[in-house]
DNA sequence: TCCCTAAAGCTATGGATGTAGCGATAAGAT
DNA sequence: ATCTTATCGCTACATCCATAGCTTTAGGGA
């Protein structure tokens, strides 16, 4: 909740004064033009206009379009998400699937609008870049709480094995932009799991013995 | 090499006079421009003083900037590429990892710069879809080698299996923009081997038996 | 060789986008 | 209460971006 502004990365020097008040009319602006306009009618002339702030400000505060995201993105940052939690390793990454199913096919399409803006806007990028970060931190847990039930091996990789998990998803809705069938989430979280508890994610760098064997050296 | 005209999707009815050559000067520029300039600097008006031709006809027939990298990729299918052939199914698909690592971080970023346009004009993701599509099949075969191997269950899915082991290095390098170290490509190959090894990528409506058991039903 | 016309060139123009400069306002310190 | 100055609003302007309408050129069939 630190309310850093996008454009001059340090906070205002009147947080409480109209700076403030300037800042939540834009970014309610935002989603609201978001909610029933999409991202091709997001400019930063309607955001002006919606929100009652003059058009010089919002340029000046927040550059572009990716750096209103951006701010919205920082701004719903820190709430109290945790992953799934349904008894295995399998059906955890199941339901983290299929919440990011639901998220990547959502509409308006906020996530997707985020994801292309990260490509014009280097804040937008940047910003998202933190928010997995801080997913992928708490998703970890679903493989902690694996490696204590003695589901997978204890060098397992969390990481690794959240990123294997959810890239085919990511992969087929945003850059293939197919239409994931339904069952893919069920299935990527099923063969990960497989391989999870074959030894397949241990870290490189361990003495632990994984069941697999490890060190597939290319070339 | 159909060279159809992107922005009409019916070949030119002049096909080997002043149209062709306008496109070759086109695309020519479009490269170069892309070459010493990078994506930012791709613009319609740069591409059309490179390439002698007129604004106006550049925009005619390509619409925009998307539309010209969809054409310099509609320009470059029907090679002649294959995919490796290493001996056995891990190696292979390292090995197409690191040709996928070699061309996202590749210098101009061509493949980056082309899915970053996807995101803006619909002509260029629907060549990027083509493009993947094809590739997407032809490394099929990779995964049918090491069928007929024995490697691999015969009711593995190729696509599956392709995609599986792919997109955890596309997620890590396009979307969030980290450095992927050299070895993601071939852990990536190995877990999805593994699991394919494993039964894992069996399709979900084949008769045949695959070695682990399926069917992870979720919820 | 001579038309016909598809396609390119050209000019003009409207709209969107982004910035500069300056005066006005109000947050917060004294 | 008063002053300072960060921040906003406003006007004007400079580009870019994209298209419309018209003229000119040249490919390819007769």
């Amino acid at each position: 909740m630190g309310q850093p502004l996008s454009t001059t990365d340090k906070s205002p020097r009147r947080p409480n004064g109209r700076s403030a008040r300037v800042r939540h009319q834009v970014l309610d602006a935002v989603r609201a033009q978001l909610v029933d306009g999409g991202f091709d009618l997001l400019t930063m002339e309607a955001v002006a206009d919606r929100s009652g702030v003059h058009r010089t400000t919002v340029y000046r505060r927040w550059r572009d379009v990716g750096g209103l995201l951006a701010d919205v993105l920082a701004d719903a940052t820190g709430d109290d998400w945790s992953p799934p939690q349904t008894g295995s390793l399998e059906t955890d990454l199941a339901a983290v699937n299929r919440e990011i199913h639901a998220a990547l096919t959502a509409d308006p399409p906020i996530s997707t609008a985020l994801i292309a803006a990260s490509f014009r806007s280097p804040q937008a990028a940047e910003a998202l870049r933190t928010f997995w970060a801080d997913r992928h931190a708490r998703c970890a847990t679903i493989v902690r709480r694996a490696i204590d039930r003695g589901e997978v091996p204890a060098d397992t990789d969390p990481r690794a094995v959240i990123i294997a998990a959810t890239a085919p998803l990511y992969h087929t809705l945003v850059l293939l932009r197919s239409s994931a069938d339904t069952g893919l989430a069920a299935r990527s979280a099923h063969q990960v799991s497989v391989a999870a508890r074959a030894g397949a994610f241990a870290r490189p760098s361990s003495e632990l013995l994984a069941t697999g064997m490890r060190g597939s050296r290319v070339r």
